[in-house]
RNA sequence: UGCCUGAUGGUGUAAUGGUAGCACAGGCGACUUUGACUCGCCUAGUCAUGGUUCGAAUCCAUGUCGGGCAGCCA
């Protein structure tokens, strides 16, 4: 079942240039490549995160607006920190996200396909070529399918003299990099002969010595200014099964290695990271050049990661709000995880809308929630059905409508709409307000329910406040208040002016619902930066309330978004509701300037 | 004391030698059977100092401040 709304799914705004795009824009001038092909690269060590979106609009945005082609891959050269739950979660969270908007141009491959044997410019090549992820037998790429290749070029590398195995502990080599101002010595295994490195290599691959006992490295200089380029590690041992490739390897590339040659291997042109891969630009570029490869090369240009106001954008922290458990798990609708804000009932649509509205720079900026919000308001004024829900319930008690008497009242489901559609709610004696909608001792220009005070009922008429009725305790049980029915929708009084419209339910032909009231999960701006962020986690992001829902809500699909008037936006919960058993959350509220006022 | 990278209203972003614009936020007002939406108006900015130029946010120099880099993580 769909949990997505049919929304807009052109991105609301036109993807803006900026300083990648125009790179782009140039290189297709210049026609300097067949295709432009860019790749999402996710570990599947964690779930996506908002901060992914960016890289996924901006990727397959990029792929999209230039009948390009983007490669979901997963770069999983790191076997003991991933695993497939993730492998799934990360797919279906990509697709949901593009679903509408960028999916002719996501590129999977045939499953079990490893790169092939081709012949590019007179030289054999390796290549793998995208499918369409609806192809029969199609899956994600894999920077695990390439292992093979992989530890071909490594030979390759040791044969060009250009990489040695290094027999260094880990704290021998971090101690022979240096520091950054400092520079490296050279490793003790440097000068090994090539016949003495394909041996050692092979030796390592066929699982002859113990994890961190050896290592490859390239050959490139341990005085460079860039540490990245001090001899840097290609392979490490590591006895372990991967998730995707099985048992066959007990050595693993490493990211630097891995990244850049993956990219060549599916003819990526634009490899978009972000900043902190600044520094291993260098690195990418000499791999590929060390190799003298036959076809066109790939180059990696960065941006700045997105920093969102209240909100961690990291994997680690996210895992543990999720073991501690602060939430319910990478889904609960408080986290910023694609698949929690889906859960949420925010739109693909408003997520792309906001990464692309936040832009491209190379400027580590932190962009206030507002925005964000803004965007989700946006999609959901125009998405939402109107519907009437009382959160906290009142009674109140039409003393002039007899016990019994139902009056039908049009209600408008789309105001948005240019052809608005309406449905009947019903009025009867009893019916729940909220309770933030009525005071006993009113604040200064409180405009709704108050003693002696008119408000009206939206869509129906205008009701004047009579008598408060207390219990024992002094509780309030009901409010006792006259309808003047001649203030109905076509009534002679229909056009009275009162200053506040409250909306209501009919107490006797209303739905009980859960409903999940979600608010920030952090009490400050960059939680990201405090030392422990456990100790400004809102303690208050959910308060479950049982709320009175008007009778038709009993119909809500799971794709259906609602606004319930002058409260927020609301979904169905997609893993607790069930029918006979409405679960809703609340995306978002609306905006209140009132008691932002106050 | 190394290398890389950046700096435009409160926030984010545009202007690519020629009128500093847009969005969000904030303020005021209009409209309103949602204190929503919409609409109008307003507040507020080129890190600093020099230089080049008829003209500089943009080019140059110096400085200041910020971010990143020393995983057998990605």
């Amino acid at each position: 079942m769909s949990v997505e709304p049919t929304d807009s799914n052109a991105p609301a705004t036109a993807a803006s240039s900026d300083f990648i795009r125009d790179i782009v824009a140039q290189h297709v001038a210049e026609q300097r490549y067949a295709k432009i092909v860019t790749r999402f690269p996710p570990e599947p060590n964690g779930y996506l995160h908002i901060g992914h979106a960016k890289s996924i609009c901006l990727n397959f945005g990029i792929a999209r607006e230039n009948g390009g082609q983007c490669n979901l891959r997963f770069d999983d050269t790191n076997p003991v920190k991933e695993d497939v739950e993730y492998v799934d979660s990360i797919t279906a969270d990509v697709q949901w996200l593009i679903a509408g908007w960028a999916d002719q141009c996501i590129g999977f491959k045939p499953k079990g396909a490893h790169p092939a044997l081709i012949t590019s410019n007179g030289k054999p090549d390796l290549f793998l070529g995208p499918v369409p992820p609806t192809a029969p037998n199609s899956e994600p790429f894999f920077a695990s399918d390439y292992f093979d290749a992989l530890h071909g070029y490594a030979l390759e590398l040791i044969k060009r003299g250009k990489a040695y195995v290094c027999d260094l502990t880990p704290k021998e080599t971090e101690e022979y990099r240096g520091a950054p101002d400092k520079p490296g010595r050279d490793s003790p295994f440097r000068h090994r002969t090539i016949a003495e490195n394909l041996d050692l290599f092979q030796r390592m691959t066929a699982g002859e010595f113990p994890d961190g006992a050896r290592t490859l490295r390239a050959k490139i200089n341990m005085a460079s200014p860039n540490v990245w380029l001090r001899d840097p590690l290609l392979y490490r041992i590591r006895h372990v099964a991967h998730h995707h490739a099985g048992s066959k390897w007990c050595l693993y590339p490493l990211y630097d290695y891995a990244h850049c040659l993956s990219d060549y291997l599916e003819g990526v042109t634009h490899s978009i990271c972000t900043l902190e891969f600044v520094d291993h630009r260098a690195l990418y570029e000499w791999i590929l050049e060390a190799l003298e490869l036959p076809r066109a090369l790939p180059h990696q240009y960065e941006f700045a990661k997105l920093h969102l106001g209240y909100t961690l954008v990291s994997k680690r922290k996210l895992l543990t709000l999720v073991t501690e458990k602060i939430v319910t798990g990478w889904d609960d609708p408080r986290m910023p995880t694609l698949s929690g804000l889906r859960r949420r009932g925010i739109p693909a649509s408003a997520l792309r809308t906001f990464v692309t509205s936040v832009g491209v720079t190379k400027f580590d900026s932190v962009t206030e929630v507002a925005v964000f919000e803004n965007a989700v308001r946006n999609e959901l004024n125009t998405l939402a059905v109107r519907r009437l829900a009382v959160l906290k319930p009142i009674k109140i008690v039409l003393t002039n409508i007899p016990a019994g008497e139902t009056i039908p009242c049009e209600a408008t489901n789309d105001p948005q709409s240019e052809t608005p559609t309406a449905r009947t709610i019903t009025l009867t004696r009893e019916v729940f307000i909220d309770s933030d909608d009525f005071a006993e001792v009113p604040p200064p220009k409180y405009f709704r329910l108050k003693p002696g005070g008119e408000v009206r009922l939206k869509y129906a008429c205008i009701i004047k406040l009579d008598e408060i009725v207390k219990d024992a305790a002094g509780q309030i049980s009901e409010l006792r208040c006259t309808a003047d029915l001649t203030t109905r929708a076509g009534q002679p009084n229909s056009d009275k002016k009162v200053k506040g419209t409250i909306h209501w339910v009919s107490a006797t032909q209303c739905l009980d619902a859960e409903v999940r009231l979600y608010d920030r999960l952090f009490n400050v701006a960059e939680p990201g930066s405090e030392e422990d962020f456990l100790k400004v986690v809102n303690p208050h992001s959910l308060e479950v309330v049982t709320a009175k829902l008007e009778p038709s809500l009993a119909a809500a699909a799971l794709a259906d978004r609602f606004q319930f008037e002058r409260i927020g936006y609301f979904a169905l919960d997609p893993r607790d509701s069930a029918p006979g058993k409405l679960v809703f959350n609340r995306t978002i509220s609306l905006k209140d300037a009132w008691t932002a006022k106050k």
